[in-house]
DNA sequence: TCGACAGTTCGATAGTTTTCGAACCAACGA
DNA sequence: TCGTTGGTTCGAAAACTATCGAACTGTCGA
């Protein structure tokens, strides 16, 4: 085993969907560069600070955010007044496998799709 | 310079896009392992096989298989009566690449893989 | 040449998604 | 206790998607 067929075809299609849309694409990559940035100094990733790169208003903002975490990529935290964001790195793991195994090209074997016969 | 500005957002969350369709991305699913199940003998991944394991119609495996090619993921070239399928491999790594980035707590600016054309 | 077969295009429809304004709730500071 | 501010919820409109049947194009074998 250890082959594609593995994966939860389910639940990755449900990452790769919440990932699908551009403006959710790119609010997910600046949740993780801002989280990145400011991780070490123990800072947090604020909504309205990231907002302020999109164009997006804020109910969608909201909306897309609550994709996000119900892909299971992110998880927010109510600090007070703000909403902070983490990045779910077994998320990250669980995607970036999928393309190593299937870039290795690691048959899953049997059952091959017959051309014929 | 070199920052999130300079992701590639739309022609990732194109490829996301494309695989965030549950039976488009099962078609990919099958198409990778009947590509790799026969690629050593130099067989070749036909439609019409791959076919058997969805349960939608001709037109529409038509339409995603087209928008799986539109998104660079796979490739396609009619031999004779039979249409062949083959995965962008670049397209594995590009995003590969960006999980494992993202992952390792760096700047998720992928190294343009050139979705090739 | 004809018929069967692989796949595509067209058109229509049901369903989903994106998006926003307006109204809302909760927390903070004055 | 207010007013401000960060974020959510609630419609509702516009756009997009998935899907299929019917009709089509091209290829092969008989």
């Amino acid at each position: 085993m250890g082959g594609i067929e593995d994966l939860d075809h389910k639940g990755l299609a449900k990452k790769f969907k919440a990932l699908s849309n551009p403006n959710r694409f790119q609010l997910f990559a600046e949740i993780l560069s801002a989280h990145e940035a400011n991780y070490e100094q123990g800072h947090d990733c604020f909504l309205t600070a990231i907002m302020q790169g999109l164009k997006i208003a804020a109910p969608t903002v909201s909306h897309h955010l609550k994709e996000l975490v119900n892909a299971g990529l992110i998880s927010t935290e109510l600090k007070g007044k703000f909403l902070t964001c983490t990045v779910n790195v077994d998320a990250l793991s669980e995607l970036e496998t999928f393309f190593a195994r299937a870039k290795a090209g690691r048959a899953p074997v049997p059952e091959p799709v017959r051309a014929d016969h």
